[in-house]
DNA sequence: TTGAAAGCGCTAACAC
DNA sequence: GTGTTAGCGCTTTCAA
């Protein structure tokens, strides 16, 4: 069995009240006791049962993070740096992936407030704005990163997404391109939307019209892109670039060019969104448009962190501004 | 404030034991009062406080998942499969990210032994035996995966990392390749030196001996294999193959070979280790010894749900098999 | 500077 | 079928 409060406390010949106060560094207790109580507990090999103290304190020092899949590198450096700045406040991260899926999402989402977490933070693409409401409503510290809910009232850290996509297609315009396709997971996340948008309205700015037609919705993985941007080479007149609204599409997009037997960048340019480190690994390394990861989880974090400690009643909207990565995945057009 | 569980009982004119039993669905309760209090939960929008259950139950249904780095795509995958095959059994999983850092190592074990995760498993190199020592006679449920502690009866699951090594050696010796080189992030483990041992067994087998010199510890991430396969790019005589110990370290090595005007495979054939799904995306496509990912995770979680739930004492070391993924990074030597 | 005691919200005998 | 009650291990007044 276990050591608890008790043991140590009777070992000691003091009461648990006291041994509480060394554990927690509360109310002043005299060095002497101090000391032996923590050779006693170091005799029992005592730990502290924060289940019991977060019970009592209200607080279970951890935090939930919700996203669509933690194996998707993305979002796996958005956990890591949730995690790092966590840590630094002294809480520890669950992690639910919901693959985006209504069920699951409510699920976790209420599994999380049955366990008592802090606060959380979600990526995830939340299809359940009711529900989340509800949530908002018991009050449970929430920030949204990665996107927006326009109509809801929550702390958000986001990536100018309407910026990244015009970031993008001024590029691609300025390189010359007129035949510009979009791919997309899906439309039905603000993000995506904006992006496109900020990308159309880049192309109309040097008059370049976005044919709307090569704008693809391709589902959410590379082979997805893969596959989606084979359908867009066969068109009998084929875009001479392609903006992908995530860096894993970006990558599908390169590899069926490839297999079809094009030249990167001068039979096709590509352009990704989030700057993974996949960007760095694909040949050519891709032209993308960067989130700053890091400052997204750690913004994130200590969003939560104040609204937690109530050190805060303003709720906002962080909105970072993304930046174009040139790299080897995009060129002047090539006219033949 | 939430309503408890009082608040529940005094609302639907019941005991908080009855209560108790339709959330748990023990005991008998008649179907009446059940749809009753089920109705009065809705209303008080009731979420169970699973912080209070745990007390009681001795039981947080978490477990705790320590790894070397989660934004390393590797450790990501293995993350989610082991949330995937936790969530199935009903527990949330804990991420903690040592960096391979004996504190974090340390400290993180400790703060899950504090949060009363029912069981740890831990893909971290945890350098601290003594520690890990002393948290199993804490009895607390305990899967090490990925690397072993030959010293310690710890349950295990991992992959057979000589046979894998073993693998990517005849691989390579069977294309004719006679100076191999190895590149790897570092001897602390036995992981590391096992697949070394495999890789030189098979060379030996074709009485091709491994010069040690070609041996070169690198570090842990795509540069420092770059930067390391540069060193063994500029050696006079230069090796005609590289088996990377990970991924990673494999990625860096084509990159470098590509950055100094290799063809790869003819000039260079690569093997990495792990086959994460950087070794599609990488070009050419990474030729690599392949851990079966998914099942580990799953294995894992099996296993420590059984001594969670005390169905077992045997402990036991599962050792999977890992096969060669031919891909596109390796070919016959090609001599000049 | 220390301790007694009342909770925190729930489960699990056990009694009715 | 349902209720009473004694914990679970801790924090926190409030007294001493």
């Amino acid at each position: 069995m276990k050591a608890t409060i008790y043991d140590v406390a009777q070992a000691a010949g003091v009461s648990i009240a006291t041994v509480s106060k060394v554990i927690n560094q509360t109310g002043r207790i005299s060095d002497k006791t101090r000391k032996h109580v923590y050779e006693v507990m170091e005799k029992l090999k005592y730990e502290p049962n924060m289940v019991a103290s977060a019970l009592t304190k209200k607080s279970t020092y951890t935090l939930g993070l919700t996203l669509p899949d933690l194996a998707n590198p993305f979002f796996a450096e958005i956990a890591r740096a949730v995690e790092d700045r966590g840590r630094e406040y002294g809480f520890s991260v669950l992690i639910c992936s919901t693959d985006n899926d209504p069920d699951k999402e409510v699920q976790y989402l209420s599994l999380l407030t049955q366990k008592r977490v802090d606060g959380i933070i979600s990526a995830a693409r939340i299809q359940n704005d009711h529900f989340l409401k509800k949530m908002l409503q018991h009050h449970i510290p929430f920030v949204l990163i990665t996107r927006e809910m326009p109509t809801l009232a929550v702390d958000t850290v986001m990536v100018d997404d309407f910026l990244g996509g015009y970031l993008a297609g001024s590029h691609l315009v300025e390189l010359g391109h007129k035949r510009i396709a979009i791919l997309v997971e899906d439309m039905d996340n603000t993000s995506n939307l904006e992006r496109i948008r900020g990308c159309r309205q880049a192309m109309a700015a040097s008059n370049v019209m976005l044919d709307e037609g090569l704008v693809l919705i391709s589902g959410y993985s590379v082979e997805c892109g893969k596959s989606t941007m084979k359908e867009l080479l066969s068109l009998d007149e084929r875009p001479s670039a392609v903006f992908a609204c995530n860096d894993l599409l970006a990558i599908g997009a390169i590899q069926a060019a490839r297999e079809v037997g094009l030249q990167l960048p001068s039979d096709l340019s590509v352009v990704g969104f989030d700057n993974t480190t996949l960007a760095t690994i694909i040949d050519p390394p891709l032209t993308t448009i960067s989130q700053p990861i890091q400052e997204i989880g750690r913004r994130a974090v200590d969003l939560l962190i104040q609204e937690i400690k109530q050190e805060k009643v303003l709720k906002q909207r962080v909105v970072l501004l993304p930046d174009l990565v040139l790299r080897k995945s995009s060129s002047a057009i090539n006219e033949r």
